[in-house]
Parts: structure tokens; C-alpha cells; sequence
DNA sequence: GCGGTCATCCAAAGCGCTTTCAATTATGTA
DNA sequence: TACATAATTGAAAGCGCTTTGGATGACCGC
């Protein structure tokens, strides 16, 4: 059943037909009612394609999944994806999802943005000097951006979290408990959030005239492996950090693996607090030890991205262009009072 | 820049560009040669939209994602998904994702289906008698299932693990091993792996004479809380169960922790084994003590379902319909012996 | 009774591509 | 040399929808 089909059946123009579906006002009622009955009986519904060729409207947001035989999926991503979803699925629309090898996002971007499939895009895992900010710029579709870069002027539509500042209370309260040896363990060092969180601690304890040690840090891809890897590390130092801060309850998963099987105990010989995506999978309160946290849920991140985009496309009132929203610090059981040497 | 304006540029027509550009025989190689360095030139696309209203293929896969405000992202979709990236990046193909409330999901999926947006729909978590098949089966287009819907005549194409004989030889194992009182720890029970593996435990029980009581069984969504309370209630039988049967690494979480809570002994006073989806968060050798697990790669499976849909709708060699993967059985610390009376 | 305003509706022109049917030229064959 | 055959290329007809630019009456005020 096309337009034409049913533009016959009920003796109309498929002009008509058309307005009546799409709520023009030049139409009688009457007649749209009888088309909406129509539409009811017979199951019509518009072909998409048809319908994007001729408006240039997709109805969807796109974005790129890096993948790769090798690449570890990432629960973030999926988290996120679900904070999208539950916003499209209000508006009706859908997303285009473009695989890509994560060394050849850039092009995998711009290849999704002109292929009409989509109205607008989102990005995310930003890095320093996001060389996909100036593809975006150029292209003159909607986007925003989770996350920001760093190094590049803040003149894009982003929704970030404020990791500097997370990661600087963070350490503060460490510090008031009296540690003084400190460890990060952060995500990949290009990725702009890894940046900031490392500046908030550098910052926090530069106030108290101290430093964080090259060895003290390590930049790794946030799975369990490497937060035990990382704290293995940590714990053969010959000054033993006490107090550890860790970029996401993943790598904190391996941390604490690496601080048990060291015969330490969590919250007293070693305190740490790790960032909280908020994933289903892995709350901080189901520890053994419950985790104090940075929390910001991604989901609601995703949710509100979403808004974002769907409302633009729409032109659905004006939105914010740039949005940073702060974190909530969680005081559980994995920080102590510095335990005396 | 579109196909008029390029053929315009190089003097041709458009048949003669579009079919250069499609790979068909019958245009002279220098043409094409001409053709194909303009397109380089120019940076020409071909509308995605047109071509697809001209063709009617999408090139593109579609897929419901079930999503609510209060639902659990589920670690497995996200896995599952890398597996059909993966696979579905290597053919250019990319996938609409159709966010839908859990209980509206058959209304979905044909929305999905007759948008015109795929070619191919990929089905998963299947139930018992599950209505999508038949709707499936109305709609003329290539899909494929992952899992099998019990109690409905499989001659459906899908792709499933050996639930059955998986849970059969994980309980037949720690038959051997002595244990005679039994729980399991299942998915939701209208879900057709968890039906199948709950069928493998009683069948492997019955040989034995035994029986699996009604509270020893545990129905649930997969997640560590779910798997925590489940495994407090078998804790607090008269007849405390020995051997647990779990459906998910995640559950498995869950459980342990209440173990441990108990004061009790993986391995030694519970005995445990999980099915392992090979999710890269949850590795059962990380665990404190190293999980027994029944494996099967949910990632291989994405991959191997986005091949098969991708090939049959690129015409490309015949696919087998039905595919059943068996699972490995790896023996780690969380098995040993019955412990004593 | 006439120009003017509304309220409705329609014919037809795209949107950018693929594909059928035909035309044109080059190649071989008798 | 004349004719069948193969190799290339094009014109034009869709694919199903939206939208522009009129029609066609009905209704009004003068």
C-alpha cells in the first residue's frame, strides 16, 4: 500500500492524503478523518526512504561504534546507548549505528554524516585536540558532543561532566584524611577526560605542596586487567601509596583484586575512590568493601544527549550549547583515616 | 554534488556513471577508470536515501533494542552487539537500532521491518512460544534468531547455543563429584535458554533419581543483586543446596558475594558453576576463586549472525538455517568435591 | 452582480538514484 | 561488401513521497 493506492481508494489527490497525514491545517476535518480511518484500516504506512528523499529528514541520530576483532566492547558505551535510547524511543526515532575501526573514526564520521542516513550525530570518547571537532564544524548537521577536547576552543555543543573538578574534591578529601602518598589510575592518556581528572588531582595536591610521581600514574584502557595490573605496580613501590584514585569502578574491580590477593585490607591500609558511570553491573555499594565515589550517571548523560539532538532537529526551542554537570561525591567504606606509618 | 552534476562533468550519462559505479560489465574499463578518479576528485556519495528508494536495500541491518526508564542495560546486548559491529563494518553495512519498551516489542519490530530503513532483522532474547516468529514469518524478509523459541516448530533460522546439553553436563559433573543437593539460578523463566538449561539440570538429576525442588530454583533478571538474593535464600534452606547451577557470570557476582558473606568456602562448602557469555568485564579466571564455567562466545555468535544476515541479503551463498553451537565445559577452582556431612 | 477572500483540493514538478529498452558504433563473418 | 553480433552508451521511466503554484467554488460586502 502506497500514498497513490490510498489517495485512490478514497477518491483524493495524493497532495491531500499527504496533508492530512502530516497535520497541515489546509485540510478539512472531516476529510482527515476519514483519511486517518483509512490509514487505520488498511495498515498504510509511509515508506521512509521515499519520505527522506523528498524532506531530507531521516528521523534519526547517528553515531560511530568503534569495534574491531580485537577491541574490548565497552560496558560504558552500552550504558550510554541505553541513556539514547530511552529518549529516541519517545520521539520516534531510531539511530544509525556505524561500526568503524577506532583508528579510522574521523572518516567513518563524516562517511555517516553525508550519507543522508542521519539528522544529526554524536561523539564521543573525545581526546585532546579532537581532530572530529573540525570535521563537525564543516558539515552544518546538527551534533553534540559527550565529553570535550582539550586544547581546543570550547566553541562546540558539548554535555560534559566536570571531571577536573571530580577528581580535585576527591583528592582534597583524601588529603583530609590525612594521605599523602597518592596514586591515579587513569584511562588512556589522549582521551580528554583522563587529562582533566589527572589536572584535578595534580591541582588538589599541589595546594598542600605535593606531587604525583610518574609512577604514581598510569594511563591504560579501563578493564579489570589493567586496574590490577596498575595496582600491582603500585603496590611493589618502595613509598606505597595509601590512597588511590581510580577513573571507573571497572578498574577499580582489578585494583581491589591486587590490594586482596596483597593481603591488604581496603579502607584502612589502602583507601580509594574511583568515578561512578552509574553501570547496573557494577555498583559501588555491592563491593565488599562499599566504594566511595565521584558519581554521574551515563545513562542520564545519554538521555539528555539525546534531547539535545532530537530537539534540534525538531527545532524544538533552544538548547543549551554547552553544559557541565557536576558530580556527587559518595562516602562509603573503601576510605579511611591514613594509616599511621 | 550528485549523479547528474558528476555525469554532467565527465560528458556521460548518468546510466552510464551509475553503472561505472556499481560495477557492471558493461561499461568500457576506461570509462570507469575516468568515472572512478572524478569520484575521488569530486568526493562524490550517491544518496543514500535515493539509491535506496530506487533499489529498495538499505544496507543496513535492524535490530530492537528493549529500553524503558527503569530498564536494566544488559551487558550481553552490549557484547552481542560489538560481535554484529564487527562483522558488519567489513561489508559497509551499518545497523538501525529501533529502541522500543520491552512489552511493545512485536509492534516494534514490524515497525522496524516495514520502515523501508533495513533489510534484515536480527531477533534476540527468544521466549517460549514466542508471537514474533510468526509475525517474522509474514514479513518476507531475511532474519535470524538468536536462540530458539521453545514449543514452536523450529523451522525458523537461528543461530542458539546447546543450553540443554550444556546445564546437563555442568550438573553431570558435579554429580561425579558427589554433590547430591542441587539449586539453580536462572534467567527469567519465559526465556528459552533459561527453560532449555533448567530442562539439562532435571534431566541430568533424573538419571540419578534425583529430583530439583521447587526452592531450589531461582527465576530472575541476570543481575548481582538478583544473583545475591537468590543464593541468600538457598543459604537459609533446611537442606542447604551444595552444587549451584547459574545462568550468568553476572548472577554468579551476586552469589558470591552472599557466600562469602555466609562465611563459606568456594569450592570447598559450595560448589558453582556459571555459564560464561565471555563477557570482557567478568572474566571467571579473575574471580577470586576461579570460576567453573560452560562457555560460549555471545560475541562470536553477534558475528556469526550478522554474516549470515548480511550474506543472504547480498545474495551470497547459501547459509545453513539452523545452527546449534555447543558450549565448552572448563573446570576452575569454584568446583570440588561434596564436602562431607 | 462583481471583484475579493477563504477554504479546499489537485496536477505536476521534483528529490537522486537504478534499470529497461533502444540506439549507436565497432568487430567479425560469409 | 553486406549483414549478423558484440560492445558501449543514452533517454526516459520509475521508486513513493512532499510541496509549489494554481484551480474551484462558496461566501462577503458594496
Amino acid at each position: 500500500m502506497n500514498l497513490k493506492q490510498l489517495s485512490e481508494l478514497l477518491g483524493l489527490s495524493q497532495t491531500t492524503v499527504s496533508r492530512a497525514l502530516n497535520g497541515y491545517p489546509e485540510v478539512n476535518e472531516a476529510t482527515r478523518e476519514r483519511v486517518l480511518q483509512a490509514v487505520k484500516e488498511t495498515g498504510y504506512r509511509p515508506n521512509k526512504a521515499a519520505q527522506r528523499l523528498a524532506t531530507g529528514k531521516a528521523g534519526s541520530i547517528g553515531l560511530v561504534m568503534p569495534t574491531a576483532p580485537g577491541h574490548q566492547s565497552d560496558v560504558h558505551f552500552g550504558e550510554f546507548l541505553a541513556g539514547l535510547g530511552e529518549e529516541a524511543v519517545r520521539h520516534d526515532f531510531h539511530f544509525v549505528i556505524m561500526p568503524a575501526d577506532p583508528d579510522d573514526e574521523v572518516a567513518a564520521l563524516r562517511r555517516l554524516a553525508i550519507s543522508g542516513n542521519v539528522d544529526a550525530v554524536f561523539v564521543a570518547y573525545m581526546r585532546g585536540h579532537d581532530p572530529r571537532l573540525a570535521m563537525l564544524k564543516s558539515l552544518s548537521m546538527p551534533y553534540v558532543v559527550h565529553g570535550r577536547s582539550f586544547g581546543s576552543e570550547p566553541d562546540y555543543p558539548y554535555l560534559d561532566i566536570d571531571n577536573e573538578g571530580a577528581f580535585y574534591d576527591a583528592t582534597r578529601l583524601l588529603l583530609q584524611l590525612g594521605h599523602t602518598r597518592f596514586a591515579l589510575m587513569n584511562g588512556p592518556m589522549h582521551l580528554d577526560f583522563a587529562i582533566r581528572r589527572r589536572n584535578g588531582v595534580i591541582s588538589a595536591l599541589a595546594e598542600r605542596g605535593l606531587t604525583l610521581e610518574e609512577g604514581c600514574m598510569s594511563h591504560a584502557l579501563m578493564t579489570d586487567e589493567q586496574g590490577l595490573l596498575a595496582m600491582e605496580h603500585f603496590l611493589q613501590l618502595p613509598e606505597r601509596p595509601t590512597a588511590i584514585l581510580c577513573s571507573s569502578t571497572v578498574l577499580a574491580l582489578g585494583a581491589i583484586r591486587a590490594v586482596n590477593q596483597a593481603g591488604l585490607r581496603l579502607g584502612e591500609d589502602i583507601s580509594l575512590i574511583a568515578h561512578d558511570d552509574v553501570l547496573p553491573l557494577l555498583k559501588p555499594e555491592n563491593f565488599s568493601v562499599p566504594l566511595t565515589t565521584t558519581r554521574s550517571s551515563l545513562r542520564a548523560a545519554g538521555v539528555r544527549i539525546a534531547q539535545r539532538l532530537i530537539g534540534t532537529v525538531k527545532h524544538a526551542g533552544p538548547f543549551p550549547d554547552q553544559e557541565l554537570w557536576k558530580t556527587e561525591l559518595i562516602v562509603r567504606a573503601s576510605t579511611g583515616p591514613a594509616p599511621r606509618p
